[in-house]
DNA sequence: GATATCGGTCAACCTGATTGACCAGTCACC
DNA sequence: GGTGACTGGTCAATCAGGTTGACCGATATC
């Protein structure tokens, strides 16, 4: 019998870490691990709304805005008004923050690479299998 | 490119979720998830040191400590002197830790059922194997 | 016996989230 | 074109599940 939520959380830790310390190397200390879902998935070019980013990373929207105050008061990301809603703001990448991001991206591909040599590819594509199948089919008893 | 930790996370929390929801099912609303570890791993007989409960489920012995702390609230366990040696003490099962204990295993073997139905028995093992080489050989960048 | 280590505890803090209330702008409809 | 419901963003309070650091008394080691 093994406590699997334990052992996710474990690696998930580990990972975390491994990408924190990379980031760091990189020249963003501050940048955290879950700063990348956002700088992956904000829209390079117009801007995206904190309520999409929530949606996209399957957070609150209150979480994300914490997130986006956050890089917001570091400087990687700025709020505009959105020309085609008055309610809505767009989360845009400052010029720090595309240069962040790419980083970030970069850091990203280099732990999924390592990820993968560790594992192997097959091992390694089962995971993430296995991890969508547990994500979206969950929820039913 | 995937962000990696972030489906780990979620995998993590959904997998949570549903031991939550069935413990509580099972009469037992206020044993979460992270108690699992500690009923799998005190000792029946002669209780464990909060120590070495906190080692065993890689811990700080400081949050090992509010889950016990927790637990003695609620009645699940108690702390007794160990005989062996006065700086230290033993947490034991009190009887309704015992019943709530062996539910909670039912609750995880279930769970764990369920996920080897869901994912299929190759693609489990290999999730398994691979989380434990994730915890296990990271660290080293 | 002096000194280092060990088991447990207190305190302060961090991360990554949650729920609830609220406001202003927009949309649909009559 | 006014009314009511919905939507996007925000504030506030709270929570879970940890962390690090300091400390104390008991024990082991020399």
């Amino acid at each position: 019998m093994t406590d699997l939520t334990r052992l996710l959380l474990e690696a998930r830790r580990a990972l975390a870490t491994d990408l924190d310390e990379d980031l760091a190397e990189r020249g963003y200390p501050d940048v955290r691990p879950g700063h990348a879902a956002l700088f992956l998935s904000v829209d390079r070019r117009s801007g995206s709304r904190i309520t999409d980013l929530a949606e996209g990373s399957r957070l609150t929207k209150q979480a994300m805005m914490a997130m986006v105050d956050d890089l917001e008061g570091r400087g990687y990301v700025r709020r505009v008004p959105d020309p085609a809603d008055a309610r809505a703001k767009l989360v845009r990448l400052t010029a720090r923050g595309r240069r962040a991001a790419a980083e970030c991206r970069r850091a990203i591909q280099s732990l999924d690479q390592r990820t993968k040599r560790r594992l192997g590819e097959r091992s390694y594509d089962t995971l993430l299998e296995s991890l969508e199948i547990l994500i979206t089919e969950d929820g039913e008893i």
